[in-house]
RNA sequence: GGAUAGGUGGCAGAGAGGUCAUGCGUGGGACUGCAGAUCCCAUCUACUAGGGUUCAAAUCCCUACCUAUCCUCCA
């Protein structure tokens, strides 16, 4: 398997540390708030990664970090009047809620960050005994001219550097790079006693010190999006490289694009965002899947809902096929697909730094080709053909396979399409009868011109 | 200013020296009680511009222009 590794920049042979075991670590969500379409696409885009590898024989330990202390989150909870704790609780079990609903299940460990409090002081405490962290009046920082190899995994060169330009100099640092490993008291913040005395961690500390208590020093992939790149991970890599004294923390990085509205980074701070639960509303865990799998995982990505909305065409041609295979009750028919050549061919996609749009491409022409000679299958070859599907589904989640859940859901739609045909005819009598028995079922309604949206109270 | 990705048909997006990407959309047709689903045909001088290398370039090299991201926080 190849991956293309930040790292070097360059396609590399993917070789596990340990022979078929991975240890992989992807950053996770700030927990302020409801997440949004652009960074449910870096996790579904791990998620899908991560039971590729498990596909491919190896056993995966999936870790993702959960910040659940951080200035914006004492700021928000500063603005609706409730402690940081009680906030950052509830967006943890909303980020649960999204992940669930977009079918994000590889996550061996979320790690929240306040959990690691003593491996975050005693990584400190390393730092500072080995000269590359020093107290100053607010906090503790690391010293980014102590680390020779800071810059690399983004190509940059620090004294090429634009200091001040939109970060504010403090007078605290030594140096304008250098950056926060915990952060002293303030009033009426949240603090841990610490040698330095009471505080909080920064940022990137979190992240090394849960990694180095679950994985230490080294591991095999880190993930995340591109703009992580700088100066997060840099600042990682100082960190642990710093404690280990290794050449390595991640032998592999792995950054996904970024997902745009129009011509501009999707973002909280540009305020250009659509929440998961929004999308959700519109759309299904698997077309948002569908949607953010059939691009190349490290390329941008516009969104939009015109363009949620042709991919959606696509997905249900896929969809309507795995459908009729599986309805397909003939003895006869002459029609077969060679379902082991064909998952050896998605398979040798994949390994190619995972092309994933490959695979999708392929798979269009198969479903054209099972859709032509739907009436040609027999239940015997049917059967061998659904291994592609069950294939696909169990690395990408796009199919609905749960049979009860998915014959209630097509059950729905169709009462929703009978109601629908009274309302073209105006009779609003029969189709608000329906509405009603189907509300009565715990089933909402929502109208919106021609179409109609559902879900399930 | 520096760094990192890019600029492909109406739209979205793969590919990375020689053969069809794929999907959506659009037009036509087949099937069908209607619709839907599905299929077929067409949309085939698409690769930012200008130079160069090569028998052959969207793909390699140079130059220019443009875009995004990062150099606070961000998935």
């Amino acid at each position: 398997m190849k991956i293309f590794n930040t790292y070097s920049r360059s396609l590399e042979e993917f070789k596990p540390l340990n022979a078929g075991r991975i240890r992989m670590f992807v950053c996770g969500p700030t927990v302020y708030d409801f997440i949004h379409v652009g960074n449910a696409r870096t996790f579904i885009i791990f998620d899908s990664f991560a039971k590729y590898l498990e596909e491919s024989g190896f056993e995966v330990f999936y870790l993702q970090n959960i910040t659940d202390i951080d200035d914006k989150i004492i700021n928000r909870a500063r603005e609706i009047g409730i402690e940081p704790e009680e906030l950052s609780d509830r967006f943890y079990r909303e980020f649960r809620k999204d992940m669930t609903a977009l079918r994000v299940d590889s996550i061996s460990l979320y790690a929240k960050s306040t959990l690691y409090i003593k491996e975050i002081i005693s990584q400190i405490e390393v730092l500072y005994r080995k000269g590359f962290a020093y107290d100053s009046d607010d906090g503790i920082y690391f010293s980014v001219k102590k680390f020779s190899d800071f810059g690399k995994l983004s190509g940059q060169d620090m004294s090429q550097i634009r200091h001040g330009v939109r970060i504010d100099l403090s007078e605290s640092k030594r140096d304008p790079e250098d950056f926060v490993l915990w952060k002293k008291h303030r009033e009426g913040e949240p603090y841990w006693d610490s040698p330095w005395g009471p505080g909080r961690p920064g940022w990137h500390i979190e992240d090394t010190a849960i990694t180095s208590s679950l994985f230490g020093d080294e591991y095999d992939i880190h993930g995340g999006a591109v703009d992580l790149i700088f100066p997060h991970h840099e600042a990682e890599i100082a960190q642990m490289r710093s404690i280990s004294g290794k050449k390595f923390l991640s032998h592999y990085w792995m950054h996904s694009g970024l997902l745009k509205m129009g011509s501009e980074k999707m973002s909280k701070s540009l305020g250009n965002f659509v929440k998961v639960r929004e999308a959700l509303t519109r759309y299904t865990g698997e077309q948002l899947r569908f949607f953010f799998l059939n691009s190349k995982y490290s390329s941008d990505l516009a969104y939009s809902d015109e363009l949620m909305i042709s991919s959606n065409e696509a997905l249900s041609r896929i969809q309507n096929a795995f459908m009729n295979l599986r309805n397909i009750s003939s003895d006869t028919g002459s029609f077969k697909l060679d379902s082991k050549k064909m998952i050896a061919e998605f398979r040798n996609l994949l390994d190619n730094n995972f092309d994933t749009r490959s695979v999708f491409s392929l798979l269009m022409e198969k479903v054209t080709e099972i859709n032509r000679n739907i009436g040609d299958i027999s239940r015997e070859s049917a059967k061998d053909i659904l291994e592609i599907f069950h294939f696909i589904d169990r690395i990408f989640a796009i199919l609905k396979t749960d049979e009860s859940e998915y014959h209630i859901s097509k059950l729905i739609e169709s009462i929703i399409e009978l109601r629908q045909t009274f309302r073209k005819e105006k009779d609003f009598q029969h189709s608000d009868m329906i509405r009603k028995m189907l509300e009565d079922s715990g089933i909402h309604i929502e109208d919106s011109g021609d179409s109609v949206r559902w879900r399930i109270e």
